[in-house]
DNA sequence: GTAATTTGTAACAAGACAAGTGACATGAGT
DNA sequence: ACTCATGTCACTTGTCTTGTTACAAATTAC
């Protein structure tokens, strides 16, 4: 449990969904991700409010797209996670009042606000879409068996 | 403890270091650091393997700089500790041999990449001594009252 | 209208990892 | 010898994602 793992996790389902049209349910989902219907649905909660995807209870319900791959972007995804800490260091917080703390802090929050800010853009610059087309190319150049879990 | 800020507090004891030219305890750094000795040895393992600082024990023992500020890096730091892991978001592994999620960690990882060699680019070409002299620019400004912890 | 599904949510345990802490051996100076 | 200081081990704590159990609420099927 190393990483945060729900960006991938959220990409690797909603392009799963884009390929059967008829609802997916948690327990699915949570298949193909190898975990807990809960989890699914935890994770999910935050792109329904957002308007990526809408879930229905009862028979025949689940989760469904609400927007075409293309109009979802790797960053759209993220920002709907809540915008989940990024980074694993951060700045130390121990004599707020000391000028050298407040340098070294400076440089580093610099150095990693521009990092994040070349990693937010490209997430933005990438929408579903074009994973989804990345992905066709290899499943046809591969034969199509090799491809698939379980689900 | 929500970020690991042991890049942070270590370049803030080596700039510190280089102002008072006698040794400095661990104790002495701990209070610093707001901390305690154990965790200053413990991270200062690292610099010390690296040739960036010297540990003597017995009485007047303690740390003092190897190398002059101007030949230490953020970088040369941060590689010191142990290189930790950067980012606290990362691939999932829920079904390798899935293409799609092959595909989305592909698209992350390649985004992430160059968000980290962006980040270490930019450590590596900050000198200690660069953060210092931004220190004392500041120092020079205030009125020296307003620096310094207890120690 | 009752049963079967399926989401929504709360509550809590597990795992990982930096950080904090106590204990004790080792080495160096006085 | 005694004191100071590092080196290291073992254990605890805090925090955050994940995993899991339990149960209420809504919707469809019969
Ligand atoms: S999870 Fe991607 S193929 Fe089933
Ligand atoms: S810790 Fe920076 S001034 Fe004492």
């Amino acid at each position: 449990m190393r990483n945060d793992s729900r960006l991938s996790r959220m990409l690797h389902v909603l392009i799963h969904m884009d390929r059967h049209q008829d609802a997916a349910t948690s327990e699915m989902i949570a298949k193909m991700l190898n975990t807990n219907p809960v989890v699914v649905r935890r994770t999910m909660a935050g792109l329904r409010e957002e308007g990526y995807v809408r879930s229905e209870k009862g028979h025949g319900g689940g989760w469904r797209l609400a927007r075409p791959l293309s109009e979802i972007t790797l960053l759209d995804v993220y920002n709907a996670l809540g915008e989940p800490h990024l980074f694993a260091i951060g700045p130390a917080d121990d004599q707020p009042q000391c000028l050298v703390e407040q340098a070294v802090n400076a440089v580093l929050a610099d150095a990693m606000k521009k990092a994040e800010a070349l990693l937010l853009r490209r997430l933005g610059g990438v929408t579903l879409e074009k994973i989804a087309a990345e992905f066709e190319a290899k499943m046809t150049a591969r034969s199509a068996a090799a491809y698939s879990c379980a689900s």
